[in-house]
DNA sequence: GGTTGCATGTAAATGGTTACATGATTGT
DNA sequence: ACAATCATGTAACCATTTACATGCAACC
C-alpha cells in the first residue's frame, strides 16, 4: 500500500494532521501495514492536497508551526473506495532475521541464541500490544484484522520458542562452550 | 535484504547466472524473502564485480547472448558474513488484502468473500509448495525457516478458513441476497 | 542541560519497478 | 503463428528513506 492511499485511509476515520497520521502509524492499527515517516507523509498530503482528494484547514498555533489538518473531500472518498477494490497483491513476510537464519552454518550459537530471544522478547511485546488493543469495538474489520495479526503472531512465536534450543545447537556455541570450561 | 546481499547469499550456495538466480528467487527458499526482478539483479552483480565481491566468467553460447556465471570472492564471503551479523530490522507483514478489509465497512459483502476465498487458496498452494521442499535435508538454517514458513502461513490460513463468513456477514450481501429472491 | 514531544517541511541519495531492446530455440 | 524459455542489459521513472533545517515547551 503507498503512502497516500494509506493517508487517505486514515482519514476516513477522522480529521488529521501530518503529525497525527504519523502517530497512528506507531500506535494504531496501521502500525502492521506502513512504518512511513514524515519524508514520505507530508510530500504525500500536498499530492493529495493538489489533486483535490483533501482538503487543508491551518490552525494557528503559539510558539510552533501551524497545524495543518486534514480533510477527506468526496472525490477522495471515491478514489480511496476504488483503491480499495483493485486486485490486492500477494501477502508479504519480510524478516531479515530468518535470512540470516537460513546460513545458520555461518553464525556462532551465541549469535544465534541472542537473536532469536531478542526476536521472541519482540514478538510477545507485539502480541501484548494487539491483545490490549480492543478491536472489536471498532467494527468487523478491525476486529479481523486484529484477529489476523494475533493469530500470525502466536504461530510465529510459539515456533521460534519451539525451535530456538535446536538450532542453536546446531550452529554450534564455540564461546559460550569456552566460558562452561 | 537488499538484492545485493541476497544475491551474495545465493553464491555461496553455488556460482550462478543472474538469470538462474532471479529463478531461484521464483522457485527456491528465497522466495519467502525477495522478488527482485531482473532490473535490481543485473546491476547488482555488476556493482558486486566492480566491488571486488564477486567474479565472472563468460560461457559463450551459440544463438544466445554469452552466459556469464558468477562466482562469489574471499571478500564477498567476508561481506556476506559481516551483512547476517548486523542487527537484523523488525519481521514485517505487508498485506495489502488486510488493508482492505480492514475498511470492511466500505466493501460489498461479494467482493469480500471473492477476496478472502482467492487468499485461502493462495495459502494452500504456498503451504504445499514449502511442505514439499523437504528443506531438512539442506540443514539445520533452510529446515527452521522453512518450518517457521509453514507455522505462518498454517495459522493465516486457519484464520481465514474460520473467519470468513463472519466478516462476509458483517459487509452485507447486496448482489448476493438480490440474485437469491 | 538534555531529552522528549509537538509541528512542519525540503533535498539528496538510495533502491526498485517497469518498460524497452535484442534474438534464437522449443513446444503448442 | 504464438507463447514460453533462455539470456542479457539499459533507461526512465517512481517511491521511500535519511539527513538536514527550524524552534518552542515541558519534564527530568
Amino acid at each position: 500500500m503507498d503512502v497516500k492511499t494509506v493517508c487517505l485511509g486514515v482519514l476516513t476515520l477522522g480529521d488529521a494532521s501530518g503529525y497525527e497520521i504519523r502517530k497512528s502509524f506507531e500506535d494504531g492499527p496501521f502500525r502492521y501495514f506502513t512504518d512511513a515517516g514524515f519524508g514520505s507523509i507530508y510530500p504525500a498530503l500536498s499530492r493529495l492536497r493538489r489533486d483535490g482528494l483533501v482538503t487543508c484547514e491551518e490552525h494557528a498555533q503559539d510558539g510552533r508551526p501551524d497545524k495543518k489538518v486534514y480533510s477527506i473531500t468526496a472525490e477522495g472518498h471515491e478514489a480511496f473506495a476504488d483503491a480499495l477494490r483493485e486486485k490486492p497483491g500477494p501477502d508479504k513476510i519480510r524478516s531479515d532475521l530468518l535470512f540470516a537464519l537460513f546460513f545458520e552454518h555461518l553464525l556462532t550459537g551465541d549469535f544465534v541464541a541472542a537473536a532469536v530471544d531478542e526476536r521472541i522478547v519482540w514478538y510477545r511485546e507485539r502480541l501484548a500490544h494487539l491483545e490490549a488493543c480492543n478491536a472489536a469495538e471498532r467494527g468487523a474489520g478491525p476486529a479481523f484484522v486484529n484477529g489476523f495479526g494475533q493469530a500470525v503472531y502466536r504461530a510465529a512465536l510459539a515456533y521460534l520458542e519451539a525451535n530456538r534450543d535446536a538450532l542453536v545447537e546446531a550452529a554450534g556455541a564455540p564461546s559460550a562452550a569456552r566460558a562452561a570450561e
